[in-house]
DNA sequence: CACGAACCGTACCGTACGGTACTTATCGGG
DNA sequence: CCCGATAAGTACCGTACGGTACGGTTCGTG
């Protein structure tokens, strides 16, 4: 949550504030209840203070996506030893993390404002989002899945692919889905997380990993 | 909008080239270039037969989603008897053609367009999208599963769980990727149906369908 | 206290869009 | 040949947005 990136807050305080209400008008209105004079009002700023902080509209909506990145932070992995029992607690913990993240309010409006936006700026906001928003998260199960291998739990080739499965096995439809504003399918995460790491193991665990893991249904 | 049937030509032929231009503005030029003034220079047609032909914007873009689904229509399953090579064939072709399907221009065009509104309309592009869009692919792969179980090929309780696991096996979030502008990860969309349908035998396949299986890697 | 920078609130401008009204032209049927 | 319907083309209106300019106010500093 505090200072840990390269980006010493990037902004002042008063910005951040700024942000903040310009995210709020965000989500609970769309991008076209964002609008310059909304988010002036909203904040109790001038236009001309948001034009001199933020260059332009598209600066804003880069400055929101940066601001609302370095609030999500997920916390490393310490180095412990990995167990069976506790790879796969961890990767449930993952699994209901990233769930939790895609189907949160800002998450699902930003990237809304970013696909939206993909025609017409060059993916500009797009590649933002990817990149500020989703390292964080794929860093975190990368090393999970890393230390599962040096561990001898998981077996693979290409982490990198193992990863992108686990990604689909949890995920799934899901996201565009609530991009779409479909609500159904978000009943339990909790059961759809265990689905997803279940079916994980059975694909890249071994033996090892294995012992303990329930009978093919 | 008048009665929604189903779909016997749902709109004149005239109106149908005016959707075609409609769908080639959106395609290459995103939402904001769909403007009810471009359509109607681009199709050679005047605003008042828009609006009278399809009520307002809206129910441009909602009759834009309708034909476009009226043009991609895949083929019934056949009711051959599957062996496990066969069943592996069908399912690789029908990865291919889902990652061909969600990564053409149109598709793209219009998710887009469905996720940038679905804030201000309460999803019902969105709606409309996903039923008229999505059903039939998702009948055509619940039938081929279906006839893999009588077939005794595939072992599951749950068939919409098990098409929803085949699915993130094949999209994980390619989607989302293309929906935001990211053209990484399209290389080879061959070789990913392959990896797809292999993890998807390996979860749900019965031992007579794992015979000819190539090793864990 | 005086000065200047930062900033708020507001008024303003140009533009572009959604939607409507009106005029003209094409065309099939009596 | 005329008539009604359909639709093209255009002009128009109200509105709302992005962006700018300006007067008034706060506040830190010498």
């Amino acid at each position: 949550m505090s200072v840990e990136n390269l980006e010493p807050s990037e902004f002042s305080p008063r910005q951040n504030a700024v942000l903040e209400q310009a995210l709020r008008l965000l989500v609970d209105g769309g991008e076209k209840a964002l609008t310059t004079s909304g988010v002036a009002r909203a904040a109790n700023c001038s236009k001309e203070s948001l034009y001199k902080w933020f260059g332009d509209r598209d600066g804003l909506l880069s400055a929101m996506i940066a601001y609302q990145a370095s609030k999500v932070r997920t916390f490393e992995r310490n180095g412990e030893r990995l167990t069976s029992a506790s790879l796969h607690d961890h990767l449930v913990i993952f699994s209901r993390d990233l769930l939790e993240v895609l189907a949160g309010d800002v998450s699902l409006a930003l990237n809304r404002l970013a696909i939206g936006q993909s025609p017409r700026d060059g993916s500009k906001l797009g590649k933002l989002l990817l990149e500020r928003g989703r390292r964080q998260i794929d860093r975190r199960a990368m090393g999970l899945i890393d230390s599962g291998k040096r561990a001898g739990l998981l077996r693979f080739n290409d982490a990198d692919e193992a990863y992108h499965t686990l990604y689909g096995l949890i995920v799934s439809d899901l996201h565009v889905r609530m991009l779409l504003g479909d609500t159904t399918g978000v009943t339990d995460t909790a059961r759809q997380a265990e689905k997803a790491v279940t079916a994980f193991l059975r694909l890249y665990g071994t033996e090892k990993a294995l012992a303990d893991m329930p009978a093919v249904v």
